[in-house]
RNA sequence: CGGGGUGUAGCGCAGUCCGGUUAGCGCACCUGCUUUGGGAGCAGGGGGUCCAAGGUUCGAAUCCUUGUACCCCGACCA
């Protein structure tokens, strides 16, 4: 185990290797039986449930209340928007019998050609169309709106290609789905939320993104606007880690939702719909972690401090441990989350590499000889340096501590993120530039032919056109680097997950 | 679906070209002793339908045929 661990790959050497070890060794997730599937395993899911918690409370500030809607969605409900059937219809799973039975020439069982079901059934890739014909019947009037629903469930898109929390087949998310009586409303409410992700991805994950509506051709199937989240991996390429929709009345129209307005007429009611994954995972894992392993932001970690006493004999043992005892309770009364682990059946030396592989941003070492001093070791996961001092105020020192990792990740997240962004005017250069990845702030001259040219030849897309200019220069007019065609501005583009 | 690769102990692999005692190594596991301030050392031990089926042969992990599973690269990814 000892050996393997440390064989782990570097991240110059081969990223996604580097990843995928990552992900299986700090046992936050493995490959399930099923193909593209994912186990997520109980370290993981504890970060992962740490994220909706705060995620959940944040929705909650904006009036949305949490719901649950069915897994298995009828075909038909599925075919009546259009551009939405278009765009998920590739990667569903259909349910299409109800029974087994004993397979007739041998051992095993068969699905029951009798039991096919009258009409398929879709295991939900999102859940806008089920929703909606559900909302039909919630909606009446204008006294019925907005109507704010969230949901927590698994979704599934039968991808060709998988990657541990980035890409699964199956996946855990939540999808907000709002209902409005006027455009301006609605449209409002997808900023907000995208809003809410960007404060979530920047102030809790540590993780610095860039927001803006995405270009036509990226939208969300079915969407008027799409508003999108980009973070910047360690590899230099893009990941889109949340979105939010605003579906102006396209659902309202497939699934016939009206209300009756104060002036007695009847309406379309306007939507949006938003959703985060166990991708945010990924992002997370991405952005912060090194050849050692994790690296989780204080605000998130499950564990954030882990204490490793060093002895010899058990009377040393006991000593600490009683030493401790205080701390852990100081430190738990101020809400951070202590472990201590005394077992002796580890040396210090293999506690020391397990709780770095798993990012725990703190560790405190206690031994004889800080005993005797009143010391005590404390290491800092972000920068891996030590530090021995005194156990006076060692409580406030953790506390301090833990907010300067916080701040400290993410200033060095969106260092690295910066330094990937670049402006490039011709498209010589941006083919050149592309390779050696990162954010590439060019003009465009906003037709989704460009955008399809410039796809295919350097796999690069428009991640989003930032509401938030980096410098004032990039809301200037200028021309596109391959038509020469006059262009409003710059926008962002990357190759991306 | 195209191109490439791999199936041998829980995990990672050697052995296959060129068939030949009882199939081997590292890690993990179990027992004992010594250890414990950066992934402990020594000694002993347990664990295998060599992916499947068929064929060639006195003899197959090894050669042949077919099947199958998984991985990587593409295609795909609101």
């Amino acid at each position: 185990m000892a050996k393997e661990l440390k064989e782990m790959t570097s991240r110059s050497e081969n990223y996604s290797q580097w990843y995928n070890d990552l992900v299986v060794k700090a046992d936050l997730a493995e490959q399930s039986a099923v193909r593209g599937c994912m186990v997520i395993k109980p370290y993981g899911y504890a970060i992962w449930e740490k994220m909706q918690r705060v995620l959940d409370d944040m929705f909650k500030q904006t009036g949305v209340q949490n719901a649950y809607f069915p897994l298995l969605i009828p075909k038909s409900f599925l075919c009546k928007e259009a551009e939405h059937v278009e765009g998920f219809a590739k990667e569903c799973a259909v349910v299409t019998h109800y029974r087994l039975k004993n397979d007739p020439n041998g051992q095993g069982v068969v699905v029951d050609p009798e039991a096919r079901l009258e009409e398929e059934l879709i295991v939900r890739p999102t859940s806008e169309t089920i929703i909606w014909n559900t909302y039909k019947n919630w909606i009446h009037s204008w006294r019925d709106l907005p109507l704010l629903c969230n949901q927590w469930c698994n979704v599934m898109r039968w991808e060709m290609r998988t990657r541990l929390f980035l890409r699964t087949s199956e996946f855990l998310w939540q999808e907000g789905h709002t209902a409005h009586a006027t455009s301006e409303e609605a449209a409002a409410k997808a900023m907000e939320m995208i809003n809410v992700y960007g404060d979530f991805a920047e102030q809790w994950m540590a993780v610095p993104v860039i927001k803006g509506p995405k270009s036509p051709n990226e939208r969300f199937a079915g969407a008027v606007d799409t508003f999108t989240i980009e973070a910047m991996m360690q590899d230099g390429k893009a990941l889109q880690a949340g979105t939010s929709h605003f579906l102006g009345q396209n659902f309202a129209k497939a699934f016939d939702v009206t209300y009756v307005n104060k002036e007695n007429k009847e309406e379309y009611v306007w939507a949006t719909s938003w959703g985060v994954s166990t991708r945010l995972m990924g992002a997370l894992i991405m952005t912060h972690s090194d050849d050692n392993g994790l690296v989780l932001p204080p605000k998130l970690a499950p564990i954030q401090v882990v204490i490793v006493p060093i002895f010899k004999k058990p009377e040393e043992l006991a000593a600490i441990d009683a030493k401790v005892a205080e701390w852990t309770k100081a430190l738990r009364a101020k809400g951070i989350s202590v472990k201590y682990d005394n077992a002796d059946n580890k040396r210090p030396g293999f506690k020391f590499s397990e709780y770095e592989l798993k990012g725990i941003p703190v560790r405190l070492a206690l031994g004889a000889r800080d005993m005797e001093n009143n010391t005590i070791e404390v290491m800092r996961r972000d920068t891996l340096t030590k530090e021995t001092v005194s156990q006076d105020g060692i409580v406030e020192y953790v506390e301090n501590l833990l907010e300067d990792i916080q701040n400290n990740i993410f200033a060095k997240a969106k260092a690295m993120r910066d330094g990937f962004i670049r402006r490039v005017d011709t498209w010589e250069e941006f083919k050149v530039e592309i390779e050696k990845g990162g954010f590439l702030l060019c003009h465009w001259d906003g037709t989704t032919e460009t955008e399809e040219r410039i796809k295919d030849e350097t796999k690069a897309t428009i991640r989003c056109i930032p509401f938030e200019a980096m410098d004032e220069e990039d809301l200037k007019p200028g021309v596109d680097m391959v038509t020469g065609k006059p262009s409003a501005r710059r926008v962002l583009f990357a190759r991306s997950y």
